[in-house]
DNA sequence: AAGAAAATTTTCCAATAGGAAAATTACTTG
DNA sequence: CAAGTAATTTTCCTATTGGAAAATTTTCTT
């Protein structure tokens, strides 16, 4: 009985390294439907870098890192959340700026509070867990910012990306990084009601008042 | 009333927010009481190159970051989650109902939510409002930031600066600038329970400009 | 406080990133 | 299917990174 060993050198290692943090960023711009022109705009880097970036054939410095990021519409820390966790192709859960707005599945009701409210750096909702025997897993959300949860009523369980399922009773609360995949559930046969608050890092006046 | 707005080019936010970045390097090293020699070997990065990248004078690339973060015992993600947070991705925190610290004055009885957590974007409070006859006025309550207040229990009256007071039952939420004047009183008989989460700009790295 | 040792910064140069525009490939549309 | 257009990749060149070693600063030690 034998078993293959495959040994790599250093600079091999970082090398598909890159190669694969090059595959996530061409997901995600495909995912959002934008073409390299587009993403270069948005960014200001030029196309052929991203080009290049984006089939490993360059290893990108931080500083255009964290241009892309913005370009993308994450931050830094979400495009590494995912890293070293095995990688499912399409299993990327980047939600958009804005897409949790108003967002109605077949577990989530929620209400933006103050939606007509402009720069505010929290976003407060309310939301409603309806009960499931079955919890329809959905992909993990996962989104720039820090996000905090109170159970007003009922049983919610919360799922954490790469963690056990922690369970709320009312008056209980969580505070996580939102990079981090997570996903709530009502627990009991009753409905949930929760109050979630999120960090709009996106909508803070502070980062996005420049000039060219 | 004037308010000062600091505009920055588009290469001095990256600038800036590679030299923090640099900041977080060097903490991390301190903390583990490693020189640059050390992490260089560790890291298979030459020390010149460390010890530019924490000064943030050169903008390390792609493989370059992976290769640090392997040789500070850490990963990508943990290196940019939250904008400088400690949260490692996968780590969250819980407050179970009535463990939190209290904090106690005549009229309000506050319960800060996860204080052992840094670098926190929100901070979350529990606070319970003391039933008056007559409210003892303080002077009014002003702060850098904004504020989120949701009635869990009873009846709140909160005083804003310049308005008339607000009556919000049980349910009932207000989103202002911490800056205006304000107060919160309990309206009823009985005590109001109230969650409050405030912004704490300062506490944010990455949107703090300053110099060497 | 002086000299030695350790740690960090600077210097200089080879290796690599990043941008503009040309070349190629993929996608429409008549 | 051909011509036209859009999207992506290559090419070529300049700007910047990253490493080795020298220079400097900081920290011990006696």
């Amino acid at each position: 009985m034998f078993s293959t060993v495959i040994v790599m050198t250093k600079s091999e290692i970082t090398d598909s390294q890159r190669i694969m943090f090059g595959h996530r960023l061409r997901q995600l711009r495909r995912k959002n439907n934008w073409t390299l022109a587009e993403v270069a705009k948005r960014s200001g880097l030029a196309i052929s870098t991203i080009s290049k970036a984006e089939r490993g054939i360059i290893a990108l410095t931080y500083d255009r890192l964290a241009q892309l990021a913005d370009g993308l519409d994450t931050d830094m820390a979400a495009f590494f959340a995912a890293e070293g966790s095995t990688f499912k192709p399409g299993s990327f859960a980047v939600a958009r700026k804005g897409e949790f707005r108003r967002q109605e599945t077949t577990n989530y009701v929620y209400e933006m509070l103050f939606p007509e409210l402009w720069y505010k750096s929290m976003s407060p909702m309310m939301g409603t867990l309806k009960a499931h025997e079955l919890v329809e897993f959905d992909e993990f959300v996962r989104h720039p910012g820090q996000e905090f949860l109170v159970v007003m009523e009922g049983i919610v369980t919360v799922h954490v990306e790469g963690g056990e399922p922690v369970t709320l009773q009312q008056g209980d609360s969580i505070y996580f990084d939102s990079a981090i995949g997570h996903l709530y559930a009502s627990d009991g046969d009753k409905d949930a009601r929760i109050l979630v608050v999120c960090t709009a890092p996106g909508s803070n006046p502070s980062k996005t008042s420049y000039k060219e």
